[in-house]
DNA sequence: ACCTGAACACCGTTCAAGT
DNA sequence: ACCTGAACACCGTTCAAGT
């Protein structure tokens, strides 16, 4: 057989993340599908946690591939807040891993971290109120995608639906006097909701925070 | 010795987890620091999820205390997301719960989302955008607390400082051409920032952005 | 009703040993 | 250089048995 190398370790742990959630990458499930000894990682990977960094480092490269210095910062934002999404959507696992993940270490993150403190510095803000936003962003990103049922790691349609139908059904039996909005809720979650309707919805949000927040500061700059 | 209690046990976790995190709180451990076996445990709670639903069950009732009909939208949401970021800094262990419990069980939990949907609907978002926006706020105040080193389980002051030099020395480490910003940042970090503006900053932020969406459905409805 | 003992099927990791 | 075997110190949980 073609032998171990750090690569076939990363994909295959990030296979295994995609279809069946980070909680099933262990070390000992992880070398079982890889056909050695759970002790082989360790000449590839000094521990979990570094896998899991190298992972996240993977994933994150995409995130900004597409930088124009010349636009508005506004603009330039929601660029690298829709890589994120995007990416995120593309590899269900991703989520889960940066909240597990030692993502600081992860050299494309801290990439991502620098681009979006240049363009909120551009927008106004101070670098701490500029790091904040920044895990604002970041994790705002993770809760729309997390929110969405059919993001999550190894979901078939059919499961999609059948979840949808529970949650549902859960909700609608709730005592309506205490918590008619959430029965009512429980009733429009029986028909299918779209996608990219909830993702712009949820970008804009991010996004109007931050420009809401840049403009009071130009205001108070002014006065 | 006085017997073991449902309340006992519940009482041993938060204060495991406050104290030394979530991750503190395992069945055994807890088990020991009550001086019983494992699984006397399994008596007071079906299994471990059934416990951490119940812990975050117990911190979250203090979140809708004071709600005030009367008042405007805005001044109503604030304060629920000011109870939620006040509920976190007083236990550290709640935002890390939220995040692995099953949280949608604990009725508290429940009952403070009904309430912010009834407000978002008051706001004029539907009850999809509500539900959106719920979560969207729940994570952004554990976002919020997460990043205070001064808000995690178990830390002294004096960790608290060793760990800001440590952050500071790591980003003043990266190279200055590529991530000036960081560097920058890193310098800031050596003298010691002001919880109270952090929050301040960091509240305003969730409801700019929920209060701009608010301001743009009302915009596009009377157009 | 409330708790224990023994057992099962898992973890991550170390360390000495093999090729 | 790259991998294995055995062992250690952990997990959550079940099930039969004790008081």
């Amino acid at each position: 057989m073609g032998k171990l190398t750090r690569q076939a370790v990363l994909e295959g742990a990030l296979r295994l993340a995609d279809e069946e959630g980070v909680e099933a990458v262990t070390i000992r499930r992880l070398a079982g599908e890889l056909q050695v000894t759970p002790m082989a990682l360790y000449w590839h990977f000094k521990n979990k946690t570094e896998l899991l960094t190298a992972a996240v480092d993977h994933l994150m490269a995409g995130v900004i591939a597409d930088v124009r210095p010349d636009r508005d910062w506004r603009e330039r934002l929601r660029v690298i807040v829709e890589a994120l999404v995007g990416t995120m959507r593309a590899h269900p696992s991703l989520p889960a891993l940066l909240q597990v993940a030692d993502k600081e270490q992860a050299e494309s993150f801290t990439r991502a971290t620098e681009a979006t403190l240049d363009i909120l510095a551009e927008a106004g803000f101070t670098l701490d109120e500029g790091y904040t936003i920044a895990s604002y962003l970041l994790n705002g990103a993770v809760t729309l995608v997390h929110g969405r049922l059919d993001c999550r790691a190894g979901m078939t349609p059919e499961k999609v639906a059948q979840e949808r139908r529970m949650h549902a059904l859960r909700l609608q039996a709730l005592p309506p006097d205490c918590f008619p909005r959430l029965v009512e809720y429980g009733r429009t979650l029986e028909e299918p909701s779209d996608a990219e309707e909830y993702f712009s919805f949820g970008v804009d949000l991010l996004i109007a925070g931050v420009e809401a927040m840049a403009a009071k500061k130009a205001r108070e700059g002014t006065a």
